[in-house]
DNA sequence: ACGCCCGCCTGTAAGC
DNA sequence: TGCTTACAGGCGGGCG
């Protein structure tokens, strides 16, 4: 469940390891990790021979510029892992679905048990020189700088949960389940609270809360927990689980009240906060 | 316009 | 012990 704080980790991982370097050969095991392709081939034509120039990141979503124009997209869905390996003398991990190997030596293994995760190599489009299949995703909470006063005015122009809104990849790009419950506790608000009824201070406290949490996670190496499978380029595991307030701590107490942590589940997904602190 | 369900997936763990 | 079921949840699509 790789969200904004994983993504970025891993962003800034590959631009030290893999920016400059050039792609020899491609090795895909199927279609379903590179299912915008028409095959394994077409998808392999397009990376072979093409140099790594930069590494961006919008929402979830790593982009890896190549010369030419190119952009390699990558997506970790739900159990995606990009690692880094010496060469093919390293063992291949189970469900490693596309392994690229550079001239200068060693390798991007993509590992996705879940296969939610996808690879896709496209142009970018217009002037805005933006890949137009990302072109749904909203404002980029950590790229995207704003006045928290716009943000409120985002915000209050919907009529939505907090919850639902943070998640929600066409409003905001890159906040996921587990940190939208970590922005909610530290904002100190409810997850069902309506956007458009939020005060000044409320917004204040949102908009504040979801980039220091974001920022927080990110400098901690992101959230890795018992059943999920977030490590970086090099396979370590990330520490900001182990500074969340509400995520997975149903009947813990409060770090800043000593209530228990609920737990309530909407649409099938687990959502947890602090009854006394959030309202 | 938004809420909610489904389908896509596999590994792990709890329940019977 | 071994099978079945639930759960983890990002995302796109469909329906009410």
């Amino acid at each position: 469940m790789p969200e904004l704080p994983e993504v970025e980790v891993v962003r800034r991982d590959l631009e030290r390891e893999i920016v400059g370097k050039r792609v020899k050969a491609v090795d895909a095991d199927g279609m379903r990790s590179i299912r915008r392709h028409h095959n394994r081939k077409q998808f392999a034509n397009r990376l072979v021979g093409k140099k790594i120039t930069g590494i961006e990141r919008r929402g979830k979503y790593i982009l890896a510029r190549l010369d030419g124009g190119d952009v390699l997209v990558i997506h970790l869905g739900m159990s995606g892992q990009l690692i880094r390996a010496k060469g093919t003398r390293e063992t291949t991990a189970k469900h490693t679905h596309v392994v690229i190997t550079f001239t200068q030596g060693g390798q991007l293994r993509f590992i996705d048990p879940r296969t939610f995760g996808e690879m896709f190599v496209t142009e970018l489009d217009g002037v805005e020189k933006e890949v137009a299949e990302l072109s749904h995703l909203g404002i980029d909470p950590l790229e995207d700088a704003m006045s928290w006063d716009n943000f409120g005015r985002l915000v209050a122009s919907k009529h939505m949960k907090l919850k639902s809104l943070l998640m929600d990849q066409k409003f905001l790009a890159g906040i996921g389940n587990i940190y939208s419950d970590e922005i909610l506790f530290g904002a100190g608000l409810r997850w069902d609270r309506m956007s458009d009824s939020l005060s000044g201070e409320e917004i204040r406290r949102l908009y504040r809360s979801m980039v220091e949490t974001l920022q927080e996670a990110v400098k901690h190496r992101g959230s890795s927990l018992a059943d999920e499978q977030y490590v970086d380029l090099n396979g370590k595991p990330g520490e900001y689980q182990l500074h969340h307030k509400v995520y997975a701590r149903e009947g813990e107490s409060c770090r800043r009240c000593r209530q228990p942590i609920v737990r309530q589940r909407i649409g099938g997904r687990s959502t947890f906060f602090c009854e006394a602190c959030q309202v």
